[in-house]
RNA sequence: GGGCCUAUAGCUCAGCUGUGGUUAGAGCGCACGCCUGAUAAGCGUGAGGUCAGUGGUUCAACUCCACUUAGGCCCA
């Protein structure tokens, strides 16, 4: 007789290879065809909301690590809180104005471009954009993430670019909104300014000079030592050009200064860097009249090298000890930093220089030249009035336009902002930080130092591919005609056409009958032709999506982004919604780190490091990819390498295999009819059930709290660790040799189902694809949800928790671990094989007799070895000292008896029954009662 | 140069925070072995770490402090 086929062995058509590649796109075809997030959306109709915004990637170019590990990473969340039992609506979006779109669409016009209008070329863009976004739709989707795909906001619609034009009238009717001058990059050959990406790098010569500026005030209450004497400050700059422009001398207020006589003259430079300037000078003799802090000149004046007006004494954090003098000549008009530093001290940002790149009336001596070329003639100048200390050429790296090549310059041209202190934004946004969740809570610290410390928002940029300022002007006296009801019109307008509209009437097109300048009463009026900042687009997006869509609101939950989003989204949002609406746009905010290789290194074409996510979805699958974000610890930065995919891979073959295996094991199992209540079963399947419930609620707690990696380690350890090594182990005994119905079986099949039941709801939100595969072969599939997604994480009953039975089960498996040493120890030396060949005795110390004896049969079980016994007495000298265990010494022998052709165990009583020679007494009764009995 | 952050076995993570305290843990991988009724599977045992470095506080530091190095994000 054949026993095998008495044998209850598992089988299951859940295939073991994942062959990921293949059926991940039909299942992602079955969500679509099904309609899978309507329906879940319908499920959970009436739930508590949980609403996650998405941040609007930027419509250019295909996905790369970060953006995939970004969309997952709030997939999950979003998965995890809708089985949780949320309603949790997702709508995605796009970013589809702004430069770099602009860009590309510019490069690909190339010559065609110069015949285009204005509307034209924003076509081109519009149908750009739409591109990518299909692209990177495809793209999303294909990693497994669920959303309102159909859906999704784009901030080229129409209905969003009307809001942004709302929302920006809004501020601009509070108040919140100016002009002023600002210096921006600009190429004097192409006319226009650039932005920070339109500008490259090469070397550049330029004059190096050191220019004397006297000191006007009077010392003798600061540095009595130097009053009355010849006193200069000491500056150095490679742009003469910007000196008719200076307005100040900026010095570190950190620094120590020294006042320096070289002949009869006093100098006044930084100390650490006196050495090295008297060196280039080739100046020997001095003499070092006095040294003090920078603070002792704060407010002072000086005269500037040539005009009749002072030049201020200020102070300036940016000063360094690199080059120069650590005096900083300082033109607001033509520096970032001169700028800032002229705005704090009120000075006038000034600029005579016009669109050409000459020199304006203003200058006097130069009006009319190229800056450039009058370089020459400016040193000539500061030669003759004595203020020249050395000239010379140097190379260096300097900003050049990326269409012509040709060197640009910093030039205060006229700008929006909004402002940091009008309506007390700063102060406002600076209280909602605080009222916000930040994860991990440094967000806090980092978007509060960089609102502390921020400039008035620019918002205008001289561009085509985005939303207008929408302002007019009188055309007669230039002043700034807008109100409410003109706002309105270009709102509706907007709405019906988009912001084109703006480039395709006129000013008569937006402005209501009768309007006229509240200055002049002039009735003529023309457009603002400067864009939006594209960052007021996204920081907007709460008002055109949380509060545009009914199955969302206005607060969000969460907003979840790279880190560097402190300094992009999270803040524009914050002053967007602040300043319009007097609150946060989110309750708490999520931040991930970047994406890195293995070594920690960030990714670059150069290196050569770039792994891309279709890559890895050709390779392993997109799971594998799904595994990989919620296995990393994303607060600190994300590695990725083919290792890491390796391991990862093999992760995921274990969970599948260990699912598997349990559903190998329920294919005659109906939970319906054949369940064993509780009480009723095994205790080593009641301390399965308990750990299953323990490993529940923590992976429930990593989830609520956004632990993902926990989620993942525990989910995995309990896979391999708990089940697969233990468990599942132990009960292949029982399911296969028990009788197919009996009791025994059905207690190890009820906690196996429910393990299986709970397992492939608590990965669902991770291994989208693969529960849901686990789903449809789960025993009566039919009438359970018919997607993995539409059902919710299962709630366990209380009772599955059992602290005593844990503990006598936990003190069992210290003793096993202690055995298998044994074992092994055996089997190097050839006494056993398979654990089943062995019998193994126990030699404990006097305590913990009655509780090895009293637990003997369970022991044999869980060794899964054929016979065991605990003994009293001494222990034979040979005998194994198990570790962890004080005083147990264990005997490993072979079984005595023969093997049982059906169940392997090695018994004695095998060969003693006619009718079934070759099997054990238990075997026999099991089969002939023909398998059927319970 | 400034702001924020990170650094524990080959890999992924525990431990560290308002509570410093016996030989620093887990899983994977690796090595060796077992099984062949989860089989392109399953099981066991073992070897791997001056907790980035230096200095300090302390009876005692992976844990607290300072600095350094390496790396990341954002500014300049």
């Amino acid at each position: 007789m054949d026993y095998r086929e008495t044998l209850n062995l598992p089988r299951t058509d859940f295939p073991m290879k994942a062959n990921l590649t293949e059926r991940e796109p039909a299942v992602i075809e079955k969500w679509e065809a099904t309609r899978l997030y309507e329906r879940m959306r319908m499920a959970s109709g009436g739930r508590p909301r949980y609403i996650l915004h998405d941040g609007p990637p930027y419509a250019n170019g295909h996905i790369h690590m970060g953006t995939a590990f970004n969309k997952i990473l709030k997939d999950i969340v979003l998965k995890s809180r809708q089985m949780a039992g949320a309603d949790c609506p997702y709508v995605p979006g796009w970013d589809c104005h702004g430069l770099p779109i602009e860009h590309q669409v510019d490069r690909e016009l190339g010559a065609r471009k110069k015949g285009l209008s204005k509307l034209e070329l924003r076509r081109h863009c519009r149908k750009y954009a739409g591109k990518f976004i299909d692209i990177q739709r495809a793209e999303f989707k294909r990693l497994g993430v669920l959303g309102d795909w159909d859906n999704p906001y784009l901030t080229m619609s129409y209905e969003y670019e009307a809001t942004i034009a709302r929302e920006f009238g809004r501020l601009f009717l509070n108040g919140s909104v100016y002009k002023s001058k600002k210096p921006v990059y600009w190429c004097t050959s192409c006319q226009t300014a650039l932005a920070e990406a339109e500008v490259e790098y090469y070397p550049h010569r330029s004059p190096s000079i050191y220019v004397k500026f006297p000191l006007a005030s009077d010392l003798t209450s600061r540095l009595p030592s130097l009053a009355g004497k010849n006193v200069f400050m000491l500056i150095w700059t490679t742009t003469p050009w910007t000196l008719p422009a200076n307005l100040a001398v900026a010095l570190n207020p950190g620094f120590d200064y020294v006042a320096v006589q070289v002949e009869d003259e006093v100098w006044i430079v930084a100390e650490g860097l006196l050495l090295s300037l008297l060196g280039a000078l080739g100046i020997e003799g001095y003499k070092i009249l006095e040294r003090f802090p920078a603070q002792r000149l704060d407010g002072l004046k000086c005269r500037h090298p040539f005009y009749e007006r002072d030049s201020a004494v200020i102070m300036a954090s940016y000063v360094t000890l690199d080059t120069g003098t650590g005096c900083v000549h300082t033109a607001p008009g033509h520096g970032r930093e001169d700028y800032e530093s002229g705005s704090a001290y009120g000075l006038d940002i000034y600029s005579p220089v016009d669109a050409r790149g000459k020199f304006t009336d203003e200058v006097g001596y130069f009006a009319g030249e190229d800056i450039f070329k009058a370089n020459g003639a400016i040193i000539d100048l500061l030669k003759e009035k004595g203020r020249l200390i050395g000239s010379e050429e140097i190379e260096h790296s300097y900003p050049h336009c990326w269409r012509c090549k040709k060197p640009v310059i910093f030039r205060a041209t006229e700008q929006w902002f909004i402002s940091m202190e009008k309506n007390g934004l700063r102060e406002k946004a600076l209280g909602w930080v605080d009222k916000v969740t930040w994860v991990p809570k440094w967000g806090r610290e980092r978007i509060h130092n960089m609102l502390a410390s921020r400039s008035d928002w620019c918002i205008s940029r001289q561009r085509s591919w985005g939303v207008p300022l929408t302002i007019f002007y009188c055309r007669g006296c230039g002043e700034v005609v807008m109100n409410a009801e003109i706002m309105e019109k270009v709102v509706n307008k907007f709405r019906e056409g988009g912001a084109d509209t703006w480039f395709e009437l006129g000013p008569e097109g937006f402005i209501p009958e009768g309007t006229f300048c509240p200055k002049c009463q002039g009735t003529e009026f023309i457009k603002e032709m400067d864009i939006l900042d594209v960052w007021f687009d996204s920081g907007i997006s709460f008002a055109a999506v949380l509060e545009g869509r009914k199955e969302l609101s206005f607060p969000a939950d969460l907003y979840l982004e790279g880190s560097d989003q402190h300094r992009g989204w999270f803040h524009s949002s914050l002053l967007a919604a602040v300043g319009t609406r007097g609150q946060a746009p989110y309750r708490s905010v999520l931040t991930h780190g970047f994406v890195v290789d293995g070594e920690g290194k960030k990714m670059s074409k150069s290196l050569g490091n770039v792994i891309a996510p279709e890559e890895v979805i050709k390779k392993h699958g997109a799971e594998i990819l799904r595994l990989w974000v919620s296995a990393e610890d994303y607060r600190d930065d994300i590695k990725i390498s083919p290792e890491i995919l390796q391991r990862l891979t093999e992760a995921y073959r274990k969970i599948r295999n260990t699912a598997r295996y349990i559903l190998g094991n329920l294919y005659d199992f109906s939970p319906e009819k054949d369940i064993v209540s509780y009480s009723e079963m095994m205790e080593i399947d009641r301390f399965a059930l308990h750990q299953l419930a323990q490993m529940t609620e923590k992976v429930r707690l990593a989830y609520e709290e956004f632990e993902l990696h926990t989620v993942y380690h525990t989910l995995y350890q309990f896979c391999a660790v708990d089940l697969s090594a233990f468990y599942l182990d132990v009960l292949k005994d029982r399911l296969y040799t028990s009788g197919k119905e009996s009791h025994d079986r059905r207690s190890a099949q009820t906690a196996m189902f429910y393990i299986l039941d709970t397992l492939v709801r608590l990965t669902a939100p991770i291994l989208s694809f693969t529960a849901e595969e686990i789903w449809q072969y789960m025993p009566e599939a039919a009438s359970r949800e018919e997607s993995v997604h539409l059902a919710g994480f299962s709630s366990l009953p209380p009772e599955f928790k059992d602290a005593a039975l844990a503990a006598k089960w936990e003190r069992l498996l210290t003793v096993r671990a202690g055995a298998t040493r044994a074992l092994e120890v055996a089997r190097k030396e050839k006494v056993i094989g398979h654990t089943l060949s062995a019998a193994v005795r126990f030699y404990p110390a006097p305590e913990d007799y009655p509780f090895l004896s009293e637990n003997a049969e369970q022991l044999r079980t869980i060794l899964i070895v054929s016979q065991f016994e605990v003994a009293e007495g001494v222990a034979p000298a040979d005998a194994y000292l198990a570790e962890g265990i004080s005083g147990l010494s264990i005997v490993v022998s072979p079984a005595k008896g023969t093997k049982c052709e059906r169940c392997w165990t090695v018994s004695e009583s095998v060969g003693t029954f006619t009718d079934h020679l070759t099997i054990c007494a238990r075997c026999r009764e099991v089969v002939t009662a023909g398998g059927s009995k319970g």
